[in-house]
DNA sequence: TAGGCAATCATACGTTTGTTTGAATTTGAA
DNA sequence: TTCAAATTCAAACAAACGTATGATTGCCTA
């Protein structure tokens, strides 16, 4: 479409940018602290497993990321871009459109990783963050990157496995201090 | 420097990037397999143990992308782009650069996966590798992403805990079939 | 139906970016 | 020292990009 509506509705580039980018995470992450919040309520006393709580987390990222029909890996590319090399002056924006995940969540997950030194805890979550954003960027090329042996648009079997590794990642022991 | 000083010596912009990465990334590689070769005649017919395997594998890399002094972390978000964007029509370029590697390490790493189906053994390497990037990539401002629990340019300790990371995510039973 | 507002469009402007050119300068060998 | 090839430089070029403008269209309300 004619390039001259992107600066009448959004001013310029950047911001047009960002509101792509929240228009597509912010359902998002209602969906997640709805259903945490109905997960919780389920198991009342009881830890919610683990694995429910990365599927909470992961799911709807994965689902948006495959949905084609509304240019869903071109997000994928844009929000691993984001987190990779966030755009100069800007990244408190979308930052504070994230930040109530990892808050949320990680009452949750305490309950799994109490015996984790925090800073442990912190540098597992970005390698996992790391693997997550890689995984949704190069879901539909797989079959290219793995000489075939990987279908592309796996994306269910990804996310099983995804939440597979993050969890056994998440409860590993830590190791011993340097 | 004056730019024409590029297209005289590489011609265009896109081969001097592929330059620049396989000078950086060339001598890594060397120095990889001599390890890995090393460390195989050490162990005998017994397994290299798998922390050994990935120490080979990633310690280099970390070295590369801490030695602030040569444009290091520059190369990292080189190589990070380069695995989540390959520049079109140029891919095979750095592909053949960095194919040896995994064909090689895959050999030795055989022993410790190899009750693993070779699908799942790849969606975990590209897990990891995702990982591994971000990692690189991010070393440089973990204390503004974890709010100050994570400290900045921690080679060391973001190195013995990756290859914890990776060890542990590899060794993981593969989960239930779909 | 007329008037006003919002949206769209073709077009143009100013920057940035990648590349080219031809004149200077340096280098190395005879 | 001399000469030719290699290298560097300032300057210009062309294309791509982000943005701005003014005319035009579509829409809603009075």
């Amino acid at each position: 479409m004619n390039l001259a509506a992107v600066n009448y509705h959004f001013g310029d580039k950047k911001t047009l940018y960002h509101a792509v980018l929240a228009r597509h995470i912010r359902p998002i992450n209602l969906v997640r602290l709805k259903r945490l919040a109905d997960a919780e309520q389920q198991s009342g006393d009881l830890p919610v497993p683990l694995e429910v709580i990365l599927d909470i987390l992961l799911r709807p990222l994965f689902e948006l990321c495959s949905d084609a029909a509304n240019g869903g890996f071109h997000v994928a590319i844009m929000v691993g871009r984001s987190m990779a090399e966030p755009m100069a002056g800007a990244e408190e924006q979308l930052a504070g459109e994230l930040q109530p995940i990892p808050a949320r969540f990680s009452q949750t997950l305490r309950r799994h990783v109490s015996k984790l030194p925090p800073d442990e805890y912190m540098w597992r979550l970005n390698f996992i963050v790391g693997g997550l954003h890689h995984t949704l960027s190069t879901l539909h090329r797989m079959k290219d990157l793995t000489r075939g042996i990987c279908r592309d648009h796996d994306h269910e079997g990804a996310l099983r496995r995804f939440i597979q590794f993050s969890a056994v990642a998440l409860t590993a022991p830590a190791g011993p201090p340097l």
